[in-house]
DNA sequence: TTGACATGACACCAAATGGTGTCTTACAAT
DNA sequence: ATTGTAAGACACCATTTGGTGTCATGTCAA
């Protein structure tokens, strides 16, 4: 399942350290404000919303509002994807493929 | 190990479709040089190569000269940083998880 | 009801991104 | 020796990105 009605590409998303950053907060902290999330960064509020929208995008955040304040919370069920990816490749950096790195640069033609 | 001389962050080196489709078919052919990788995509082949600079800043290919041509290779280690970092996230999107998260939804205030 | 706070929605800006085309150099092949 | 191919190095350009500041709106609290 998990969400496909993304606007956003998922690796597009976590490219940026400050919105991974963002990903480890409402993973730690289960739901954020935005006021609250922002003096964590050295830039200001308008910008951590922008980041927030791109997640929102992608589909790795939900957000609520309560009173006058919104509130993020994180659905990284999206990251399956970059998992998958990425597991793909995991055969390709094992100690053998390593091994034969070496051998073909020893080579060298 | 792994390569940590890296000027380019490996998250941002994947976050472009074409760099990853790149990956795909150097893990398939071991070693190709620009021209060929070149008819793979709808661009011309400085851009092609561009990409590939990307790839080679965050580590993830590496080149040697042969001829007249430039044989790029993949080294998918760097890849090991995404795959711990997205393996952080796992427990996040199992099915007990994603049950929180629709009780939450359910809550709304 | 007045005032402070939280956020959304803009307009704005500099720098990075992702393309293009051209010129030059190096190498291969005839 | 000449010609064609491979690729590096640029200059160039439009669009996107990642920040800023300001203004308007909605909500809480005194």
């Amino acid at each position: 399942m998990s969400d496909n009605n993304q606007l956003r590409d998922v690796f597009d998303a976590i490219a940026d350290s400050t919105r991974r950053r963002l990903i480890r907060l409402l993973a730690e902290t289960e739901e954020l404000p935005l006021h609250e999330l922002t003096p964590q960064f050295e830039m200001g509020r308008t910008a951590v919303s922008k980041h927030l929208t791109i997640l929102k995008e992608a589909g790795l955040v939900y957000d609520r509002k309560v009173g006058r304040e919104t509130r993020y919370r994180l659905n990284a069920s999206p990251l399956s994807e970059v998992q998958d990816w990425v597991g793909f490749y995991n055969k390709f950096w094992s100690t053998n493929m390593l091994r034969l790195n070496q051998l073909l640069e020893e080579e060298e033609e």
